[in-house]
RNA sequence: GCGCCCGUAGCUCAACUGGAUAGAGUGACAGCCUCCGAAGCUGUAGGUUGCGCGUUCGAGCCGCGCCGGGCGCACCA
């Protein structure tokens, strides 16, 4: 279904073509309801490159313009806008076919493509914590967008599961390992037997040796580094299983560094044939001379010891996902502090001659109170397990302050679906390259662009429906007459419009915006406009507008990886 | 020193990529439940968009220069 805005714009451009004028400016949606629905700038652009006078331009667009089935006549105005209003009858006309169209009015994108992408990303042997949320969160939600407007999506979780921290932990697992506390708490052992063994590698040189041997035997493939390794990796696996669980996200694959350690070598070999590395100063080293900004900051792909590290790895990486998985681009959702590592990665790709398109998708950090990156009271990461356990908690408190009746199952289902939303919402509706600061009171908040107030707009919106004790019938007609209705009305088509923009610059922001603004609508229609005890026709209209409202809230909540409770 | 990101109402954040009089929420104040969930709605108040030049019909957004904060810059990932 074409979006009221792409439908403007053919017709803005076919226009231009009638008034024989080239292709210029666009379609927005009107940035004040004075102006109507919707703003063209055509004739502005237009008279600056051709030094004629703006609104005469405007004029001879609007004589050419063939809309008059679903705007009012266009209007000219100020410096030569172009303002479009819609009919009543074609935005109830619209609301309409929404309601028999699957996609709630977004279309797919025009051409489908293989996206691979990497986000989340923890290491084995160390917990998740609350830095973990934006990667994992942000990168969820535009996988979910992008499959939704249907591209080819495959989800890879690029674990670090190979490195240095291996030498250590083997030799903690050797030396100091506690088969129960492993048991008990796997991950929290694992650290444990790393600290152990870090403190005293740094107090004994022998001990650091010995760390060092422990990691050559594992890269070299002795048997039992190889089982302790592989049983590390495994009992962290299951602890991220349990975090995705909860926070209802999957991949599709799981491909850890360790995964491109047999492709290593065979990097740096073709680099060097290829002469896009060299070697300096002992070091394989790929130089960026003509490239001012990173001529004097070279890539490194095989240390002078010849051993390999992160951005060798990212290498085989980015081959594997172009040659194996046949990616045409390649989004990697990181913070920003590896932003040079990519710009690197990325034109070593280039010059390899890979045309796909590579998007490195930063964002910023989660601060504390004290606008420091958010840590515990002694200093340490906080844990991404004790943050989503604490949101359902405390949401579960809040429900049962609001609502006691209901029965203790529900109340656990709905507190989980609240808390975690709330977390989720909190990050995806702010710009991603913003610092925030983590503030339960206002996540859990009901007031004000939350979760919770969204999951409680469609709480009341079903709870009509309850209420009317019937199943849900398309109406015989959409009638728009109070302005609430006109405005619920008119925000329900811009679903089509939003959705696209998020992966415009891979901003779910916009669509929480969007759905917090639907659920605006929502309240002021729901408070001016009696649905149940209205009479027809407008009960139905009304009961369809309801309808809407929950599939759209109920939906884009779901593209951002946020459920919505039936009650709460 | 060089590079990247950020700076918007007291506070927390938007602003659909250059559009018209910069918007929400929160806090404060004033209203609205014999009526579908008041977990809601309506209204009032709050601004030199860090500062200064420049480009443009038009700048929070683009360019240059400052000021503040964060991060990154050769063998950790």
């Amino acid at each position: 279904m074409e979006t009221f805005q792409a439908l403007l714009a053919r017709k803005l451009a076919e226009a231009l073509v009638a008034a024989d004028l080239p292709a210029a400016g666009g379609i927005e949606p009107a940035t004040d309801p004075r102006f109507g629905d919707y703003q063209s700038n055509a004739a502005l652009v237009l008279a600056k490159q051709r030094g004629e006078n703006p609104r005469a331009l405007a004029q001879r667009i609007v004589d050419h313009l063939a809309v008059e089935e679903w705007c009012e006549s266009p209007e000219i105005a100020g410096a030569g806008f172009i303002n479009f209003r819609l009919k009543v009858e074609t935005i109830a006309a619209r609301t309409a076919e929404l309601l028999r169209d699957e996609r709630l009015g977004v279309e797919k994108a025009a051409s489908s493509k293989r996206i691979v992408i990497d986000f989340g990303s923890p290491n084995v042997a160390k917990p998740m914590h609350v830095g973990h949320i934006r990667s994992t969160v942000l990168g969820d939600a535009l996988a979910r967008i992008a499959s939704f407007l249907g591209h080819d999506v495959i989800r890879d979780n690029h674990i670090g599961d190979w490195g240095t921290q291996f030498g250590m932990v083997i030799y903690g697992w050797k030396n100091f390992l506690d088969r129960a506390a492993l048991a008990q708490d796997p991950i929290a052992e694992l650290v444990r037997i790393y600290k152990e063994a870090n403190n005293r590698a740094i107090a004994d040189p022998a001990i650091r040796e010995a760390c060092r041997a422990e990691l050559v035997k594992l890269q070299a493939g002795d048997p039992d580094n190889f089982g302790i390794w592989k049983e590390c990796v495994t009992l962290s696996l299951r602890e991220f299983e349990a975090a995705y669980q909860l926070l209802d996200v999957h991949y599709d694959m799981q491909r850890g560094e360790s995964f491109y350690n047999d492709r290593l070598a065979g990097v740096v070999e073709r680099l060097l044939k290829s002469e896009i590395a060299e070697i300096s100063e002992g070091a394989v080293c790929v130089f960026f001379r003509e490239i001012p900004d990173l001529a004097d900051k070279p890539c490194i792909i095989r240390k002078r010891d010849g051993g390999y590290n992160y951005a060798t790895t990212d290498v085989a990486t980015v081959d594997y996902r172009i040659q194996d998985l046949k990616a045409d681009t390649i989004w990697i959702v990181t913070g920003a502090p590896q932003q040079l590592h990519f710009q690197q990665i990325f034109e070593i790709a280039r010059r390899e001659g890979y045309g796909a398109d590579f998007q490195h998708i930063t964002h910023g950090s989660i601060l504390g109170d004290d606008r420091k990156l958010m840590k515990t009271r002694s200093g340490e990461n906080v844990a991404l397990r004790d943050v989503l356990d604490e949101a359902v908690v405390r949401a579960r408190k809040i429900v049962d302050e609001k609502n006691p009746e209901l029965p203790e199952s529900d109340r656990a289902e709905i507190a989980k679906i609240i808390g975690i939303g709330a977390v989720k919402y909190a990050d995806l509706s702010q710009y991603r390259m913003t610092d925030y600061i983590f503030s339960w009171d206002r996540m859990l908040s009901f007031q004000g662009n939350t979760a919770p107030y969204l999951q409680n707009a469609y709480v009341r919106v079903r709870s009509i429906f309850r209420k009317a004790g019937e199943a849900f019938v398309p109406p015989a007609a959409i009638v728009l007459a109070a302005p609430e209705e006109k405005n619920l009305a008119t925000r329900l088509c811009q679903f089509g419009e939003i959705v696209p923009t998020v992966l415009r610059d891979f901003r779910p922001n916009l669509l929480a915006n969007y759905l917090f603004e639907l659920a605006n609508s929502f309240h002021g229609f729901y408070e001016a406009c009696s649905v149940l005890k209205s009479e027809e026709p407008a009960r139905s209209s009304r009961l369809a507008l309801c309808e809407l409202t929950a599939r759209i809230l109920r939906h884009g909540l779901k593209l951002l990886g946020i459920d919505a409770p039936e009650k709460m």
